[in-house]
DNA sequence: AACGATCTCAACCGCCACAAC
DNA sequence: GGTTGTGGCGGTTGAGATCGT
């Protein structure tokens, strides 16, 4: 046997059918093991990213709506880049979409601010205070550093996340039920919210702490979810090849 | 139609936290 | 208590897609 070199680079379908089999055997935590005895070439973070990004069948795919954009704006101002605890208040959202999301929005916001600093001109100096919009102002901060959209929330004292988890719920301008109203109109199926509405994970289409999958017993609605017809569907005699 | 600029998003990297030993 | 292995997170990159000229 040739000792091949991890795999790296866009994943093939083949090896997705594989992981998500394996996933389904050994659940989603094992990934190091399961990235092992896959077969597949891969390391067991790539496995996990994978999963959690792309083939979880629970994800949404397609454009933020306005309540998200408005959700994660929200959510960054209080906690910054925390993409990962933002995504947990986003059923189906990845904390790598979301940071992406904040990526492209903050450029656009920060180009359409450079544009209105120099043709008013008024404003000078600002090391590098991006004025944004009036609500966006408070998101940042003028460190007078960093990327043009690095951390914008308060440089939050994180207090093992205790503090910061119970303000969030009270000073909610809108429910998630409106959000979960959009998604229940489009996706009408799997996502549901598992945990009661208060815990860290309150909100997420399932917690994450679960050791096995909750969707085990409903494999049938999995990778069928998609509005928009532009995810990767696996039919399901794709699952369990083996049988 | 061709080309360059810009945008989007999947994937990798490095660091950190935590659990097992 | 120290070491090691693994998972998770945030930052960054690069390829492909899309848009504008």
């Amino acid at each position: 046997m040739v000792h091949e070199e991890t795999r790296k680079g866009p994943w093939t379908e083949q090896e997705d059918i594989l992981l998500v089999n394996f996933v389904h055997l050994f659940g989603d935590r094992r990934w190091d093991f399961i990235a092992k005895v896959s077969g597949l070439n891969r390391t067991g973070k790539s496995c996990r990213l994978r999963w959690v990004n792309y083939l979880h069948p629970g994800l949404k795919r397609g454009k933020m709506t306005p309540q998200e954009e408005r959700l994660v704006l929200e959510l960054h101002s209080k906690w910054g880049n925390r993409w990962s605890r933002i995504a947990r208040k986003l059923p189906g959202r990845t904390d790598n979409e979301i940071k992406n999301y904040w990526r492209t929005h903050m450029r656009k916001k920060a180009q359409e601010n450079k544009r209105l600093v120099s043709s008013s001109s008024s404003f000078s100096n600002s090391s590098s205070s991006s004025t944004i919009t009036a609500s966006d102002s408070q998101n940042f901060p003028d460190t007078g550093k960093a990327s043009f959209y690095d951390t914008g929330g308060p440089k939050m004292i994180d207090l093992e996340g205790k503090k910061s988890e119970q303000v969030e719920e009270g000073d909610k301008g809108y429910s998630m039920d409106d959000i979960w109203k959009d998604i229940a109109l489009s996706d009408k199926n799997i996502i549901q919210p598992v945990c009661d509405g208060y815990s860290e994970e309150g909100y997420s289409f399932f917690c994450p702490s679960m050791a096995s999958p909750p969707w085990e017993d409903s494999l049938d609605s999995l990778w069928k979810m998609d509005e928009e017809g532009s995810r990767l569907f696996l039919p399901s005699d794709y699952l369990f090849l083996s049988g």
